[in-house]
RNA sequence: GGGCGUUUAGCUCAGUGGUAGAGCGACUCUUUGACGUAGAGUAGGCCGGGGGUUCAAUCCCCUCAACGCCCACCA
């Protein structure tokens, strides 16, 4: 570049920072280099960095905590980019089937008055589809214009044809090792939704209800849910409860019920407080997950009193047929008029399970459904195991080959330290969630997401055998992504109608997204190319997340990926907090609290936007954001401008070299004070993102650029410029000065630093994004 | 019932074993000089209470309180 055409570009940087502008234009020039692919990175860009972004769910728009999770991971790319690793930030979105399903169906409902099943499931699903293609369009612009450095080459949906072959493999390759089953137990039901739930999704919520002391023969027993009661025919106290002592164990006696006499048992079982209520209980083994439990422990029956729509069943007597809600007071109003209630206590806090994600109460149901069994034992490594390779652990935990379940594996890793939890004390939580954690239950009843993979023999069994000697040869289930033939007989094989639970292709996404399973065998460390993803790129670095998901999301891909790969997914889980407003809320469309990112960005620009998001805030802590805040920030972004306009005004034809390694000398005391605070403060930055303390990061950086550099050196430097001894050193100093401060922020903000730095003279200049990092 | 977090300026929040920090707000000053789309400056704090360790505690330990969160099969 001529020293000429460096003067005329000095006079174009404007007086005011036009950022709606100038962040149209960088991102369309940072898209066009394809610096995003870490395939096309320079060739000092050699070890190997990864994120893979959490997907957005395909129900909206962006909100401000999908801002401060882009923005985070933006630093921390940006900050290894430049640093020379061949950096890696995989972005997709998340079908969120029960999300997406039910935000369709309110939307139908709204709009024309139907339901999912006045569609028909293919139609409707059509509809899902193409609401989710809209939304899923707004999403990925938006995460654009945040200025986020991922590659879109490699953009991936948790249901389109690769993750699809991903959960079918994952699938069958559980089922052949026995973690996934089905079973008929106790499962969570959505009468709302029509579909089962898993524990993590249920939301309790308290309500102070009316606490019956009922008569049951010899017995008072306590209930919130007489409308449950019906079929109740064991009761049940704890062995050693000595005001029972005299009934024993197995003892039948009748009693007067709701709809007459029911022979009733006595069962000694040790689940029973004594303390609680009279010390007595009966139970109702279908809808409830405690009673169960003891059911099956003792062998006794079960019996189904509600339905899949809340009414009760003809077991109810004159009450069947009835909603659950409506029957309660009414079989209140029987009860004391046969004189059964002896006492109302209306202070009792009951705690009732509602589904999270926009749905009903939940009813305990029993019904036969897919599971992840969480204690199920299996070698280690075998989950891994294909072609050739047989066993393939690299954990460090647990050894190749041994013994060992889901569960303690899950653990294992982060007590090993092979996955470090940032901050720290969510290990904790963790650590428990996981002694509490119980088998997953993954099939759902909804229409959106990955149909289960499994395949039952119509008619059941073999009816007509070609041939008299293959009959009973057919396989009554077969587990494949395509539909079976049956070799043996005329009969057909008809799909499980069920959906998987949105989280079990999530827990698969941080492979799934690097070319599982087509690439597991073949994908070659230091090659090129997506094909070879798998091995350059996994186990990944980071996991940046808000704590929120911790249990949903981050426990699930650890499980996924001990499993399947034999490797830790990330080495690393930054956890983040929950945006908050002004009033410590959580942040909500229902309570119109939100802040819009994108309005935000429009207003100060997409860098305030973003160093406020990280200013102030530590890894966990929840944030509260106010508007000022990023007011505040556009201040700075103004002073940065500033200070730019003035270095580039006076320094004439003075240029340096893009690799700030080496400083012009010092020769004035200012000089070398500002030296030695950049020195400290490029230390400071590192060390705080090494950390991943962006706050603390963000602030160093901050307070030297307003403080030291804006303040105390470009005035200083306004006396140096009229003096001919120091002159043009000062200069030069200006623009190192300058530079490095650019880079040091270009992580954080990284639009305005981009715009200044192409307008610096600076020697073999490329790119500010692929500069190299200060040392 | 367990577990965890928070408590610092008027507000929202950083932070550290040794003179307490930012943004916003308040007040004062400053417009031909890089910055009025603002800048410079000032005021404002027994760092939740009590106890302990230490030469020294806002920070470490104990305890209490308030607020908040997570987990849990008391029917």
């Amino acid at each position: 570049m001529k020293s000429q055409d460096l003067q005329k570009q000095i006079f174009e940087l404007p007086p005011h920072y036009d950022w709606k502008e100038v962040e149209e234009r960088i991102c369309a020039v940072w898209e066009k280099t394809g610096y995003f692919n870490p395939d096309n990175l320079p060739e000092r860009h050699q070890k190997p960095f990864s994120i893979i972004m959490p997907p957005p769910n395909v129900t909206g728009v962006l909100h401000i905590g999908h801002s401060l999770m882009l923005t985070i991971e933006d630093i921390l790319i940006r900050f290894e980019r430049m640093r020379g690793k061949k950096t890696l930030w995989l972005p997709g979105t998340d079908h969120a089937a029960i999300a997406t399903q039910s935000k369709v169906e309110s939307i139908i409902y709204k709009e024309e008055g139907k339901t999912r099943y006045d569609y028909g499931r293919e139609e409707f699903l059509k509809k899902v589809e193409a609401y989710a293609k809209d939304s899923h369009d707004t999403i990925v612009s938006q995460i654009r214009k945040m200025g986020s450095s991922c590659d879109w080459s490699r953009e991936a949906y948790t249901l389109d044809e690769m993750r699809s072959r991903a959960v079918g493999e994952a699938f069958k390759r559980m089922y052949d090792g026995g973690i996934i089953s089905r079973g008929k137990r106790i499962v969570n039901w959505d009468p709302k939704l029509q579909t089962t739930v898993s524990d993590d999704e249920i939301e309790w919520k308290e309500e102070k209800i009316p606490f019956y002391y009922v008569r049951y023969g010899p017995f008072t027993i306590a209930t919130a849910r007489p409308e449950t009661k019906f079929g109740d025919k064991y009761v049940v106290m704890h062995p050693d409860d000595e005001r029972y002592s005299k009934y024993t164990h197995g003892q039948k006696l009748d009693v007067e019920w709701i709809n007459g006499v029911i022979a009733a048992t006595v069962i000694k079982d040790p689940a029973v407080d004594m303390s609680f209520g009279t010390g007595v209980m009966t139970i109702t083994p279908w809808h409830d997950a405690a009673d169960f439990d003891i059911a099956k422990r003792h062998g006794l029956d079960f019996e189904q009193i509600i339905d899949f729509d809340g009414k009760l069943l003809p077991v109810a007597g004159e009450f069947a047929g009835a909603h659950i809600k409506k029957a309660r007071p009414l079989i209140v109003e029987k009860l004391k008029s046969k004189g059964l209630i002896e006492k109302i206590d209306g202070e009792y806090i009951h705690r009732i399970a509602a589904n999270s994600r926009g749905g009903g109460i939940i009813e305990p149901q029993i019904k036969e459904q897919w599971f992840v069994n969480v204690n199920a034992k299996f070698s280690a490594g075998s989950g891994s195991a294909s072609g050739r390779k047989k066993q393939n652990s690299k954990l460090h935990s647990t050894k190749d080959g041994e013994e060992t379940t889901v569960k303690e594996i899950m653990k294992s890793v982060v007590e090993s330290g092979e996955i470090k939890i940032i901050p720290e004390h969510f290990e904790k939580i963790y650590y428990h969630w996981i002694d509490n954690l119980r088998d997953w239950c993954i099939s759902r009843q909804i229409w959106y997401g990955h149909r289960i993979p499994v395949w039952y023999h119509e008619p059941k069994c073999v009816p007509k055998p070609r041939r008299e000697d293959d009959c009973g040869r057919c396989k009554e289930v077969v587990v494949s992504a395509e539909k079976p033939v049956c070799n043996f007989c005329d009969g057909e094989y008809v799909q499980d109608s069920d959906t998987l639970d949105t989280w079990f292709s999530s827990g698969l996404w941080t492979f799934s997204t690097l070319g599982w399973p087509a690439f597991a065998d073949t994908a070659m460390a230091g090659k090129p190319g997506r094909e070879n993803d798998l091995a350059n790129y996994h186990p990944t670095d980071v996991m940046e997340t808000g704590y929120d998901i911790l249990f949903f999301w981050i426990a699930r891909m650890i499980l996924m990926t001990t499993y399947f790969l034999g490797e830790v997914p990330f080495h690393t889980v930054y956890l983040h907090g929950i945006v908050r407003d002004a009033e410590r809320q959580k942040m909500s469309k229902s309570k119109g609290n939100v802040i819009a990112p994108l309005a935000m960005s429009e207003k100060y620009g997409t860098d305030a936007l973003r160093i406020a998001l990280v200013f102030a805030t530590a890894a966990g802590n929840d944030i509260s954001l106010q508007e000022d805040r990023i007011r505040g920030m556009k201040h700075f972004s103004n002073k940065l401008w500033n200070i730019a306009r003035f270095v580039l005004a006076r320094i004439g034809d003075a240029e340096i070299a893009a690799d700030t390694a080496n400083p012009p000398p010092a020769i004035t005391g200012a000089d070398r004070d500002i030296l030695k605070k950049m020195k400290e403060t490029i230390s400071e930055v590192n060390s705080s993102l090494e950390d991943f303390s962006l706050h603390r990061a963000a602030q160093a950086i901050y307070d030297f650029t307003w403080h030291e550099f804006a303040d105390t050196y470009v005035e200083e430097s306004k006396k140096q410029l009229d003096d001919e001894a120091v002159q043009q050193n000062t200069k030069r100093l200006l623009l190192h000065v300058l530079a490095n401060t650019l880079k040091l922020l270009h992580p954080f903000m990284p639009f305005i630093t981009e715009e200044i730095w192409s307008k610096m003279p600076i020697r073999d200049k490329k790119m500010l994004m692929i500069e190299q990092w200060p040392r």
